[in-house]
DNA sequence: TAAAAATTTGTTATATTATAACACTATACT
DNA sequence: AGTATAGTGTTATAATATAACAAATTTTTA
């Protein structure tokens, strides 16, 4: 089918598969620790899957949070072209699908008219459920 | 005239002081060690410094970097609403000063309709100065 | 299909980035 | 003057990431 998705290695394998199961982005270190029963043990058997899986776009850094989510936009497999919300409180992310956004980002050129490969944006606020539960703590 | 500005302490304006006078973005251990003569010994005093400069915009956190750099635009006093190019090659940034992106930036709305504070955009390509360079070393 | 090339693995050690904790000092506020 | 707030200096350590090297595996291609 997809041409382009060579399978991936074992360490690849158990990396993404764990990213996956979680819904907030995940530290190195905790990758680490939560697969070391599958026979990973050091820091740069996780960085080195981290790097591949980021390559093909499998998953994102989230750059202000030295984290790392799958990426939820099906198959995007773009790596550096990354929209994502995050909650200044609960720290959860996700990942914004915004085709106006895209293009305006896409067609941006700066002064020299330099044409850029890639871009990572990232807003901060206050999600929905982290905000209902500041009113709640208000009224007492 | 400025009545936010409440004066800088010695750390904070030792710290400034250096990050304006580089073009690049700095890390905070270069800092530590380009300071160590005016009598900042330890991580922490240039960390809380940084914190501090970051607050009140004088500088910002260029976050795939880990680096720090001096805010271009004049008193914009605005932490967290930062846009920058980056050069893949030279890892030079310039930061971004265009009035419709900031619109486009400040009116966006997630699907639920959430207000953000602040977001940080990090476009990534080949600065021109690279760009000939890669010309100049492909005629040979 | 055998040899060469490229990728992935496992490992140890170490580099880099950042913060915790504590006692103390300076400055601003009323 | 007294108290609150912010900043300092220090030691120790936590958290994040990479270098370097030998070996095994997979992919390519001749």
């Amino acid at each position: 089918m997809d041409k382009k998705s060579k399978s991936l290695s074992k360490n690849q394998k158990i990396v993404l598969d764990f990213i996956q199961k979680n819904k907030k982005p995940v530290k190195a270190y905790s990758i680490l620790s939560n697969v070391q029963k599958k026979g990973i043990n050091a820091p740069p058997q996780v960085y080195r899957a981290l790097d591949k899986l980021i390559k093909i776009g499998k998953i994102h850094r989230v750059e202000s949070q030295n984290s790392f989510v799958a990426c939820k936009i099906s198959n995007c497999g773009t790596p550096h072209k990354t929209v994502f919300s995050i909650c200044n409180s609960c720290e959860i992310v996700s990942e914004i699908n915004d085709p106006k956004l895209f293009k305006n980002l896409k067609d941006f050129r700066d002064k020299d008219g330099t044409v850029f490969d890639g871009y990572n944006l990232e807003f901060f606020g206050t999600c929905k459920s982290c905000k209902n539960k500041q009113i709640e703590n208000t009224k007492h």
